[in-house]
RNA sequence: GGGAGUAUAGCUCAGCUGGGAGAGCAUCUGCCUUACAAGCAGAGGGUCAUAGGUUCGAGCCCUAUUGUUCCCACCA
């Protein structure tokens, strides 16, 4: 075992040895996996993160969960694949460079399509190793020799594959749909990349002429601006108010145009005015009513949002400079009855939050129904199952209520299109090679479609794409389907949904077995953490500071699925001491190495504490393992730190010191070996959580059994639960000695008597029947309550009337104490204790003499009041006498 | 308009299929005890939101109410 750089600092300092391990886990391939048929596979695959990213405290919760995963189940034995990888982040991407390029005073128009793209990938090419390496800083054991791209060659591939797959299949269709337009973006988004929210706006009420007619229709408005496309107005057909209207006409104002006046159910007669003006081009509801009624679609703007030539005057104006002057105009025209304020449900782009506008514009969409089907079946069957299972209502309510995707997007960075549109005869060619002719009539025309695909297209397909699909290779045969998926509840619809169809549709069963939900980081006032708000905490920073270790634990330790969490530096500095707390316990075990040989004790060498520490540890191994399985990895943490702090540092090193410093070199070498063998136990417990200290120390320590051959403790077995660890009677003389000791000290604390004094003590049980596990403890009640003169006996017999005495259960321990006792504070003490005991008995023996309770309670639960009720009664009996005892001496 | 989460100690949160409420931080009291003051020992602090119900027994299950957070939905 190689010790450069490892002497035992007395603080632990993370920044000398994360790198370092990290460097070395990665030369020496321990994250590589292997295909192993002998063994199961365990595949994860990352939610890729954009490459305009940096590292986010989401990023870092989402990656802990994940590697914690992974090396366990590494430890278990499973051949295990934690993929890597980044997303192209098509609009992201494409939004952030045109911000770089107006700095550089250039558009991206100037530059044209192919010289963007060279800058796009300079910039791939710069900042997509960025986030990769910080997930490094992590420690996350993901294999970088299968690292993919969603838009590297295979990715590429497999989106072509599946697009013309799908429109063969009839499954993708392009058509002029009304779809979410982001006049900022300048392009289609689909349903769910909008995100609505409640704006404060207007409704002005507007007089519409009815033609040959002094009448007026009034309707009520919220987007003044698109009348100049209206092409009807509607009412609802059973609206007596203006059933004598339809079938006529209005002019509408401002583009003195006629349009009818139609009766439509989508109307809602007590909303408003009761009349609606249609315009198909620029509202969903409004393009249906125009299906409906065979209506001219006349779209009023152009692509970035200013008004087009049909909107006559306005035409050039931005679309809120328009509203403005049309609501002017009207006013002018004596049309405009009144303003009202409304707030109103507006949808705004995901990516740079500008009102979106829906416009009729010619896009691919994915036909949604079909596949939605048989992805809903799919959860319902139990073949993905979400954790906490609650999120599959949320995917059941988004696929049961589907509607197409909107695939196309009018950006360049991304993957184009393999749509080519002849030239000369129109025919639309979709296939996966460039084709060369037109294979209708021979041209040689052709021009690709300019649009490039929705970025989540291609991550629809990362389970499988990123193992190689389409080819067959060994990859995809041996690591998918994928075990588990780790993500934020926010992307389910984004992502999660999208990739279970298509793992469907494409590989014919679903793409994961599980997926973890986790919740949002949120700042320490509960708010989400975001650029605008400036809260967002740095976690390299977190890492800096505190060490990887630390933040990791902090993520986990205590949180539950899918709930949202807050960060706080004080829980990150709390974990921060506890690695410390390892550390220097580590270092007390390293120290006293050499002070005996490290060797396996014959049994007979082990001690109650030894016994113990190995079956608490026992249980505890098996309690995480069994949380582990079940992604309760906030419940394993906390208890893999209550063991190792509580039970392994504050008891049984402490304990182990009578042995250490005895003079019998057996007892000390049993003890250092009980002391490396649960603390190694611990540490792999530990380990997926904090992996850098962990293996930091485990290299220090001597090994045993299959650990010999061990390089790292990454590749280590995962401890498994032992019947033959389990020690009943030593937990019991323990925890008996244990409570002792506390009472000790507690009365210490109540009467002010140092911890340096030594006391004399009577342990007494009138029961007898522990006298031989009180005989047993003896050593560490003199040694741990500070005694001299420790009796045990069964008798109450010749014990000073003026001792204090504590109950600890049957137990009484006396401390003929010299100095002065308060016999007033003291009768008061004993009444008090005599009233807690009086009420236990009360309590055991009214359930006990409820016929139901004893009926139908199970039987170990009646026997245990049974217990209870022979207890107080001695407890009472006692301290009766001892209240008896101090009256007298008053 | 639908749906989901959440309400537990001063703060932030755990609490596995119902069987006597826990942690960290904060507070108070002692300790530099030869691994650790980023530590040790002790203490205080909770009608588990409210009201009903089921049960021998409810923080946990059911119903309603209130507060709070979020998701979805085309109301012009």
């Amino acid at each position: 075992m190689s010790n450069e750089n490892n002497t035992f600092e007395k603080v632990y300092d993370p920044k000398t040895t994360e790198a370092r391990l990290y460097q070395k886990w990665v030369d020496n391939g321990y994250f590589t996996a292997h295909i192993d048929k002998t063994k199961e596979s365990y595949t994860i695959v990352i939610p890729p993160p954009n490459i305009t990213g940096q590292l986010h405290m989401g990023h870092a919760l989402d990656n802990t969960l994940q590697d914690i995963l992974a090396r366990w189940k590494r430890m278990q034995g499973y051949s295990t694949l934690w993929l890597p990888g980044t997303d192209h982040a098509s609009i992201a991407t494409e939004v952030k460079i045109i911000e770089m390029l107006a700095k550089e005073g250039v558009t991206k128009y100037d530059l044209g399509r192919e010289r963007f793209l060279e800058r796009a990938w300079e910039w791939k090419k710069e900042y997509g190793g960025r986030i990769t390496k910080q997930l490094r800083m992590l420690g996350s054991s993901l294999d970088w020799t299968r690292e993919r791209f969603t838009m590297d060659e295979g990715c590429n591939k497999a989106v072509r594959h599946v697009f013309v797959s799908l429109y063969n299949k009839g499954l993708i269709y392009r058509g002029e749909r009304i779809t979410n337009w982001c006049c900022e973006c300048n392009t289609a988004l689909s349903d769910a990349e909008v995100e609505y929210q409640e704006d404060p706006g207007f409704f002005w009420h507007i007089k519409y002429p009815i033609k040959d007619s002094d009448e007026f229709i009034t309707i009520a408005t919220t987007r003044p601006e698109t009348m100049l496309g209206d092409t009807a107005v509607a009412v609802h057909p059973e609206d007596e108010r203006y059933t004598h209207l339809v079938g006529k006409s209005i002019i509408l104002p401002l583009v003195n145009k006629e349009i009818p006046i139609i009766a439509d159910e989508y109307v809602d007669k007590e909303f408003g005015t009761g009349v609606v003006k249609i315009t198909p081009a620029h509202d969903p509801n409004d393009f249906e009513v125009g299906v409906r009624h065979d209506l001219p679609i006349i779209k009023v703007m152009n692509d970035d949002g200013t008004m087009n030539k049909f909107a006559g005057k306005y035409e050039g104006m931005d679309r809120y400079e328009a509203r403005k002057l049309i609501v002017e105009d009207l006013e002018k025209l004596g049309l405009l009855i009144k303003i009202e304020p409304h707030t109103h449900n507006v949808g705004h782009c995901y990516r740079c939050h500008t009102t979106v506008e829906p416009m009729v514009s010619t896009q691919w969409f994915v036909k949604m129904k079909p596949l939605a089907e048989p992805a809903i079946e799919a959860v319902r069957n139990k073949e993905t199952v979400f954790v906490p299972e609650r999120f599959d209502k949320i995917y059941f309510n988004w696929m049961e209520n589907i509607r197409d995707w909107c695939i196309s997007r009018q950006l360049w960075w991304g993957h184009r299109i393999p749509a080519w549109y002849c030239q000369d005869c129109g025919e639309v060619i979709v296939s996966e090679d460039t084709p060369t002719v037109c294979p209708k009539c021979g041209s040689v025309h052709l021009k690709q479609d300019e649009d490039v695909l929705d970025t989540w297209f291609s991550s629809a397909l990362w389970p499988f794409s990123t193992l190689g699909w389409p080819e067959k290779t060994d990859d995809l045969d041996y690591f998918f389907p994928t075990s588990t998926l780790v993500t934020g509840y926010d992307i389910i619809f984004f992502w999660v949904a999208r990739m279970i169809f298509s793992s469907i549709e494409n590989m014919g069963q679903v793409p994961f077995k599980h997926v973890l939900i986790h919740g949002l980081v949120r700042d320490d006032q509960g708010r989400k953490m975001s650029k605008s708000l400036g809260n967002g905490v740095d976690p390299i920073e977190v890492i800096d500071s505190f060490g990887a270790d630390a933040l990791r634990f902090s993520l986990v330790a205590g949180t539950t699925p899918g709930n949202d969490m807050r960060y706080y530096d004080s829980k990150v500095r709390a974990y921060r001491d506890f690695a410390n707390k390892i550390w220097n316990a580590s270092r007390f075990i390293v120290m006293n190495l050499d002070n005996a040989p490290f060797e396996k004790p014959d049994d007979s060498m082990l001690t109650a504490d030894d016994k113990w520490i190995m079956s608490r540890l026992n249980s505890v191994v098996e309690e995480v393992t069994n949380n582990m399985e079940n992604f309760d990895l906030g419940v394993a943490a906390l208890k893999i730190y209550d063991f190792i702090w509580t039970e392994f540092c504050d008891w049984y090193i402490e304990l182990t010191k009578i042995r250490l410093y005895s003079d019998d070199i057996k007892q000390r070498s049993a003890a250092i070996y009980t002391l490396v063998t649960t603390l190694t136990k611990a540490l792999k417990l530990l380990h997926p959580f904090m992996p850098f200290i962990t293996e930091e120390i485990w290299l220090h320590l001597p090994h045993v059994d299959s650990d010999l051959d061990k390089e790292t403790i990454m590749l280590t077995d995962w401890p498994k639960y032992d019947e033959a660890l389990n020690a009943p009677q030593a937990e019991e003389q323990m925890n008996i000695v244990m409570d002792i000791i506390r009472a000790t000290r507690n009365l210490r604390a109540e009467m002010n008597i140092k911890n340096s004094k030594k006391l004399d003590m009577i342990l007494c049980d009138t029961t007898g029947k522990l006298i031989d596990t009180l005989e047993g403890g003896r050593i560490y009640v003199e040694k741990f309550a500070n005694t001299e003169n420790l009796t045990i006996t069964n008798t109450a017999e010749g014990i000073p009337a003026n001792a204090k005495a504590v109950n600890v259960g049957t137990v009484i321990a006396y401390f003929p104490i010299d100095e002065l006792v308060d016999f007033t504070a003291e009768l008061a003490r004993l009444e008090e204790e005599r009233k807690v005991a009086q009420s236990e008995l009360d309590r055991a023996n009214g359930k006990l003499s409820n016929d139901k309770f004893v009926s139908k309670a199970p039987a170990n639960l009646v026997e245990q009041e049974k217990a209870k009720v022979l207890k107080y009664t001695e407890a009472l009996a006692s301290i009766d006498q001892q209240i008896e005892a101090v009256k007298a001496m008053m």
